[in-house]
DNA sequence: TAGTGGTCTAGACCACCCG
DNA sequence: GGGTGGTCTAGACCACTAT
């Protein structure tokens, strides 16, 4: 009496490992069948079976390996899918105006703390780039940045008036590689004003840095207006 | 003179494909090839094109619309991916020590706000677990939660000496929904204490509700100590 | 060394949806 | 209507690794 045999589909059996593995059918830490006894059972195919499979263990529930076969995981480690929007959507996106005003942009000798952060050797310019986004008209995000001009180096010519530079650079500049953080920092006299807070007030603060290839691009700092919070549905 | 003769697997062609993205050969919002194009300028099959070309969809490069055909994105709106571990892991994972300690745990009616939070219907009692994680003796996230009797009618007989709310949870109860969420927040007298820090203090939080089914498992807030970032590299 | 997953081939049918 | 992607079948060879 299996309870499934109509079932073909990657969908159905993904469904259906699921299931067992929830009600502990096949308990956390111990090895499930392998893929040809769950072909037999289903009468499928190991290319289907597979995609079911891989999926699974893509999404954290399966460890597959070699030889040693497919093992419950103990912990579903359940990747949190966050998608970075550009700030622009993610204000439209809420059915909210956006409004976009840059503050400040110069070109600096690199300090030294964004050398340690970009790995960057010897003198190096950079543009230094204030801005801020609103939504509905109020502060909803301060973003400041430094651009490796050595990298990118048309985005002297760029004023970042209409534009803000993360829209600029999408569009200019190739990334190979991304390392986001999250934190949280505190509202000194500037960001407070600009973020309509007062000092001292906690910010939930994102910092992105991007690649190409083995150069870097950008530092990113951007702060939340106070009350922010980042949601996700897993 | 195609580049690609030899490259047969789904691995050569997506990064033969991300180059030419990259490298603007097929500019955002433009139409790629079919898979069947690919296909014969790679001498593969749709089977192994498809997967490559999946993927990169999944990854968040390109969008594919039967008979519209996989057109290239101009944001790549690449998924940061958070595995959310336990926190033990997560220490121990670092090279430190990790040391737990529970601070205490009451049966308790379940406030308003968290009733509303967690959709709760009518009077409902719940057990709050307050608890520390240290990392080589030193305070790394102050844990509160909160966990529907009526879900988990054997939570009561749980003592937490030994072992987090988390870890218990993750064991006992499986686990369908996740919501995730990231802030910035002030600790008080007593967070400031456990976490050895001074009031006033920026703290990164996270926040996570879970769902069996229908019915609410828990809410969970977790106080990292001060300085603390989540990173990621995509 | 043998079992298990990783991947590819070759072909097919179908669902969707743009023109 | 017809082109495109979504998926499945049936079979094969290979890579890794536990035993």
């Amino acid at each position: 009496m299996t309870e499934a045999k109509i079932n073909k589909s990657y969908r159905d059996i993904k469904q259906i490992v699921l299931d067992r593995i929830r009600t502990r059918v096949w308990p956390p830490d111990s090895i499930m069948p392998s893929e040809v006894a769950l072909v037999e059972e289903f009468s499928s195919t190991r290319t289907t079976v597979n995609r079911a499979l891989r999926e699974l263990a893509d999404e954290g529930f399966l460890e597959r390996r070699r030889k040693a076969g497919t093992r419950v995981l103990e912990a579903p480690l359940r990747h949190a899918k966050f998608s970075i929007p550009v700030t622009r959507d993610e204000v439209t996106g809420a059915g909210a105006t956006y409004r976009y005003a840059l503050i400040g942009a110069e070109v600096i000798e690199a300090p030294e703390w964004l050398m340690a952060r970009l790995n960057l050797k010897g003198a190096q310019q950079v543009l230094h780039v204030r801005c801020m986004h609103y939504s509905d008209n109020a502060a909803f995000q301060f973003e400041e940045r430094w651009i490796v001009i050595a990298t990118v180096p048309s985005v002297v010519e760029a004023t970042f008036v209409d534009m803000g530079p993360n829209e600029w650079l999408i569009r200019e500049v190739p990334v190979t590689d991304i390392e986001l953080s999250f934190m949280a920092t505190c509202a000194d006299d500037s960001l407070a004003a600009f973020l309509e807070t007062s000092v001292g007030t906690p910010l939930f603060t994102a910092e992105r840095i991007t690649w190409l290839q083995d150069a870097p691009v950008t530092l990113a700092r951007m702060h939340f207006a106070a009350g922010y919070r980042m949601t996700t549905r897993l």
